[in-house]
DNA sequence: GCAAAAGTGTTGTAGTTACACCCATGC
DNA sequence: GCATGGGTGTAACTACAACACTTTTGC
């Protein structure tokens, strides 16, 4: 099998897996895509996506591996949230778990592979009771989505190509489950520099039309102060 | 051995491991221990506390019991800080690593067992080069121990019972590297009422004397906020 | 009395909140 | 012409940095 020149401890090797919290952004509301799980203990019951961890490969590549197959995505956000352990967190048996979170743009082709393998984006509020600890890495993933969401802009993978400061200001409201001011909201976001206005408008949502906006090239070590200083 | 219903899955097993980044704080310095390794590979060269995940406990638990073999110590802080899985991280083998970084106040008792182990205190910056990724995961102990530090008063488990303000800020100096304005600090620390004055000075440091604090007992969900909310 | 650390007070400013107000346009 | 979201302006407030100043006491 594998080589190694710790062998002697083989009775020490454990199950390890990932388990993926996804988020997505859709009709204005954060949704997060639980599937139902195919293999016992709890087949059939939601769950998050999960899969096992080759000894050739990292965690990561275990979350991009199992994410690809089932979204058909190779180009996605990833971060690493926390490992969970107790021997009796899956009653199938002990398997230690790396979870990730991860953002896409709902809106791409993913939607019909998806929906071959009963998968269902739900929003914060309808999530369903999930296997195991799964909920409190949900907890923990919007945790983490929250620290990074207030040191850097995020939606470079969760929005479409094009958007408005208003679609950005909802998803953020989505994030941290609270209204920001709009008007601050909109300065601050442009203080950062870190958009790009385009001519384009949006007229769906308004009679006087809002200016569609891009996000700029990303520039490497931008942001390590928080970007909300103050209580965000 | 251990039954699951998972061993249809067998060939997936890894072996998993714990690191811990040890952090005391002595003669005004933040220090890290560090320890000669008694296995193969690398036999005898720095590395971080590390050892095997047992079956029937959490990377905590193992973590502790590593710490406690080492140190004699029961009640250590610890947080768990990342998990690193690179095939490749070890030459001895696929080794996925969970990383802690832990707390312990130097002055204890701790010192004689640490001696016996061939550990040694380091300064940061006379920190030796470590083992495999080793030198990576302190880098990413200290951004987590920073990022602690500035959400709530970190010290209850560095510095002895009774201590003056000044020497916390010191601890707070070396933790980020940096030099605090005494007023300031001294003024932010006490308008978060976690310290309490003794009526006893410490004369050593200085002619005037300094009043020596003491850490009130812990309140639950203090601090949900960072405590500087501008650029630390 | 003076050095040196302990401790207090004061001023200026950046980042933010709250909210008033104008703008453009489809109906 | 007015309702609606888009967008700008401004005053008040807070947390903080910078630094001057006072206190205490051993020498």
């Amino acid at each position: 099998m594998n080589m190694s020149i710790y062998d002697q401890y083989q009775e020490n090797k454990r199950f390890v897996s990932v388990d993926c919290v996804i988020f997505g952004y859709e009709q204005e509301k954060l949704k997060l895509l639980v599937f139902q799980r195919a293999i016992e203990p709890a087949k059939g019951e939601w769950s998050l996506l999960g899969g096992w961890v080759n000894a050739n490969e990292t965690t990561e590549d275990a979350a991009r591996r199992v994410l690809h197959k089932l979204t058909g995505l190779e180009d996605v956000y990833l971060e690493q949230v926390h490992t969970f352990s107790d021997p009796k967190r899956d009653p199938g048996g002990s398997v230690i778990t790396v979870e990730y979170y991860a953002l896409i743009n709902i809106d791409e082709k993913a939607s019909n592979l998806i929906e071959d393998y009963g998968a269902k984006w739900h929003t914060l509020e309808e999530l369903p009771s999930l296997i195991f600890d799964h909920n409190v890495l949900v907890e923990k993933a919007l945790e983490k989505l929250r620290l990074r969401s207030s040191y850097e802009i995020i939606g470079r993978k969760l929005l479409p190509k094009k958007f408005t400061i208003t679609r950005l200001r909802n998803l953020y409201d989505q994030i941290f489950q609270r209204k920001f001011d709009p008007g601050n909201f909109r300065k601050k976001i442009l203080s950062l520099k870190v958009l790009e206005r385009l001519e384009e408008k949006d007229m769906s949502e308004s009679k006087k039309g809002a200016f569609y906006f891009k996000f700029k090239p990303k520039n490497e070590s931008e942001f390590t102060d928080p970007i909300f200083k103050r209580s965000i």
